[in-house]
DNA sequence: GCGATCAGCGGCACG
DNA sequence: CGTGCCGTTGATCGC
């Protein structure tokens, strides 16, 4: 165990250092903010960053417990106990940890960098496909990228071998009732500003049976996604094919 | 520094014994699965649960940049370096982190509890509306709660005082355009299925002014949600007022 | 700052 | 197991 003091005294240079802190021990942890949650006594591990987030961890599941970002930490000595406090304002939100023990504290440097490279994202897919749209059907044509409208910003916007606007809404998994009433909000958006009936496409690996069903009551169409993640730096990911499920008729 | 065979049996012990383990030093992460990543070189802090759950911190943001949940946890020495892996199939996933040092390594003996009892959250609110469903509308009455469909399941489902269903969807935070779309596709369902036309509610604290837009020309009307939290663990949350915008106009 | 949307979403509850 | 959906969603990007 650790005396509260020192611990106290640990944790202050920690924070002051934007250093990496664990803090482990029995404590109790109060939340009033979004919603209101206590957490009773425990063994608990906590952990804090140099930008002010705060976390804290049982023995189980990646996510914490408690959690807050982007605050204010602030520790102080109260009836024997060790309190650490991480409030805010705007919204105002209130995290307590009421330490009644610490057993070990740790101070880590480390510098706050992100340099994840991840590939595979639907950004990713987007622009492969915006380098080839024939790659969904062919003889169509980008028409605006991202194009924001009052209702939202569809994915990509293009126009079929007819002139017929197609918007077309990409997910990079499984496609489920929400993918299906969002693009059909963006198809509805076009019509509207085109003054004329357009096509949507929902471009997925897969979609959920139910939401299917959906789709195709809307008189929206659907297509099959096949892409490939490259362990491979260079190129961010590959698109293998796209099959219109209308297409296994024939 | 520790000596990696050292911190090998460590982790191994570790693990057996469903610990939480820190282990801090520099490293590269490799991730292939439902999207790929590389994190470079550079110095971390890996977070290890009882429950097979992994976690790679830097220094900012509460959310690791990878991750791994529910998997077998496995470390080996490879060409003088510490390779932490954790694999899965269903869906197949590679996590392999690759320790060049290793600073510090600590393990910890927590139980696998979970605790938290929160509170505001939306079934919460649910319960609460339901005891008396009056308070969003004179003469109404409860039909079915949590209402399964094909389409998928509304929070509440009534019958007002002139015996229109009424279809309630209800947000504990501001309403948004997906909020609006849902609450449609549950009132669609039910004219359906009740062959007459069907009355929603979308119940929130607030709404999003494009997403209004879109619930008014849809037919669907908005009411605010005032709730209060309260730190009290005997009730779970109190709803202050519900108030339908649309009188304001008297 | 707010708005809109993605996320390797995670986690949960229900069928 | 899949399905649907909430979350103190968090985090990012655009305006």
């Amino acid at each position: 165990m650790i005396e509260l003091d020192n611990a106290k005294d640990e944790i202050e240079k920690g924070i002051i250092n934007q250093d990496m802190l664990i803090l482990v021990g029995n404590c109790f942890v109060d939340y009033l903010g979004r919603a209101t949650s206590k957490l009773p006594k425990g063994k608990r591990l906590v952990l804090i960053k140099g930008d002010g987030s705060i976390a804290i961890h049982q023995n189980r599941l990646v996510k914490p417990t408690n959690y807050r970002v982007n605050t204010r930490i602030g520790c102080e000595l109260v009836d024997g106990t060790l309190v650490v406090k991480a409030n805010k304002q705007k919204p105002a939100e209130k995290l307590t940890i009421t330490f009644q023990n610490i057993q070990d504290i740790k101070r880590y440097e480390i510098e706050a960098t992100n340099e994840l490279r991840l590939s595979g994202s639907e950004r990713d897919l987007n622009e492969l496909l915006m380098q080839d749209l024939s790659m969904i059907e062919a003889g169509l044509k980008p028409v605006n990228q991202q194009q924001q409208f009052r209702k939202g910003i569809a994915d990509i916007i293009a126009e079929d071998k007819d002139g017929n606007f197609v918007v077309i809404e990409l997910k990079r998994r499984q496609a489920d009732f929400a993918s299906v009433t969002q693009l059909h909000r963006y198809m509805k958006e076009v019509e509207n500003m085109k003054g004329k009936k357009a096509r949507g496409i929902l471009l997925a690996p897969d979609i959920r049976k139910n939401a299917r069903e959906l789709l195709e009551q809307l008189g929206l169409e659907f297509s099959k996604l096949d892409f490939e993640l490259t362990p491979n730096e260079k190129e961010k990911a590959k698109i293998k094919g796209l099959e219109h499920k209308q297409q296994k008729l024939f």
